[in-house]
DNA sequence: AAAAAACTATGTCAAATGACACACTAACAA
DNA sequence: TTGTTAGTGTGTCATTTGACATAGTTTTTT
């Protein structure tokens, strides 16, 4: 059993896919939208790259990787919450990242190389996720300098996304970081539980808890 | 005195005409074997690319780029290290990284968006630099997928570095990572300040020094 | 060489934190 | 419904940390 705990189960694929049309459309609703915050292509062009995704409906606990796996695909949310986790070497399960859609999620050096992931990730609510595959991702980038110049693009986005959030972690103390979480994030404050939230914050949930009851007061 | 300060100078074109065969040695030397670690150049590739940039010798102190300045270049460290930092909401330094050459060196929000950088750079060593600059960078990538595909992967190989760099944050302690910081990067530890190593590990120097006090004794 | 500036070592002390412990609550499976 | 498991709220206590203060050292400037 995971460490989720009872009735959790493996996503299959295929499962959701039911009506190609439909299909079709609920991709370009948040998949083209996302692809328009870049700003480049032409509705054509989008079409054609939400096309290269698969949609697929999971629930709460379901793990979209686990460690000791080639991670051989990546997931774009398009709606729900992802934990993004591994253990160290004391055992304790560590978050590394609280997904929050619309954005992407996979474990880069894995689907990179190709080596076996050391990291698991989980949904944390009921969600809907578009996968590209690993075959058809180098198919994308080897087909046309534009897709290559596209997908380097989101690659530069999430670089930036994350020197930005190594800089506030730097810059602000546990307590800013918490505040602005639940500004920033209130899906994440309203659906994870209080020690995912402290994991991510990189504290114990006592001292979550402190801060909490700080501001409940206030 | 421009942007580079004191002690900054260029190595123009006009310069290296006078031994444009040494100079594209040196360039080899660091750069091209630099691009080895990515086997996926041809020997003229590799100089091709190297000849992109443009050598540069800085002296301890000098910077790279500072703060409310729009950063048009990307800086390959082939010797030297450099202190990438920012000030706090209090005017606090704080230190987003230590740059230990070879390797690459930009505030890739400014450069990639045009915006005004919020953060500066600094040589903490007499440094050997390559630069690209972003016309040159553009032009690159838009020539040729071969090119625009070898930038994806250093952009990429960036991002994991950078993600690894976050899951070793996350797993262990502040001492542990000290002791990986001594064995692992020991020019670090010869050639910079015990607070500015102290911030990089997000720590006081009061804290470091009794780390450091501790494994003195033992 | 002298003066100034930056840095390190170190002690004290108050505040923050994590480790435990335990009661209570919520979610869930059988 | 009932037992089990995960999670929260909260107190105590030992440890760690950061803020200050200060003396000594190193580096840089003049």
């Amino acid at each position: 059993m995971n460490v989720y705990g009872r009735g959790f189960f493996r996503l299959t694929y295929g499962a959701s896919i039911c009506n190609e049309q439909l299909f079709n459309l609920n991709v370009m609703k948040t998949l083209q939208n996302f692809f328009d915050t870049f700003g480049e292509l032409s509705s054509d062009e989008k079409f054609y790259l939400a096309n290269q995704f698969e949609e697929t409906h999971v629930k709460k606990g379901t793990p979209l990787f686990e460690e000791g796996e080639v991670v051989d695909r990546i997931y774009f949310i398009g709606e729900g919450i992802l934990h993004h986790f591994n253990y160290n070497d004391f055992g304790e399960r560590k978050t590394l990242d609280l997904h929050d859609g619309p954005c992407f999620c996979t474990d880069l050096h894995s689907f990179s190389e190709g080596k076996r992931s050391e990291e698991s990730c989980v949904a944390l609510s009921d969600s809907t996720l578009y996968v590209l595959t690993k075959a058809r991702y180098n198919a994308l980038i080897n087909s046309n300098i534009k897709w290559s110049n596209f997908v380097k693009g989101i690659i530069e986005r999430t670089l930036i996304k994350m020197l930005d959030q190594v800089k506030n972690t730097a810059n602000k103390s546990l307590e800013e970081r918490y505040l602005e979480l639940v500004r920033t994030k209130p899906k994440i404050i309203q659906n994870v539980s209080l020690r995912v939230i402290a994991s991510y914050l990189g504290t114990s949930r006592e001292t979550l808890h402190r801060i909490r009851r700080r501001h409940l007061v206030a």
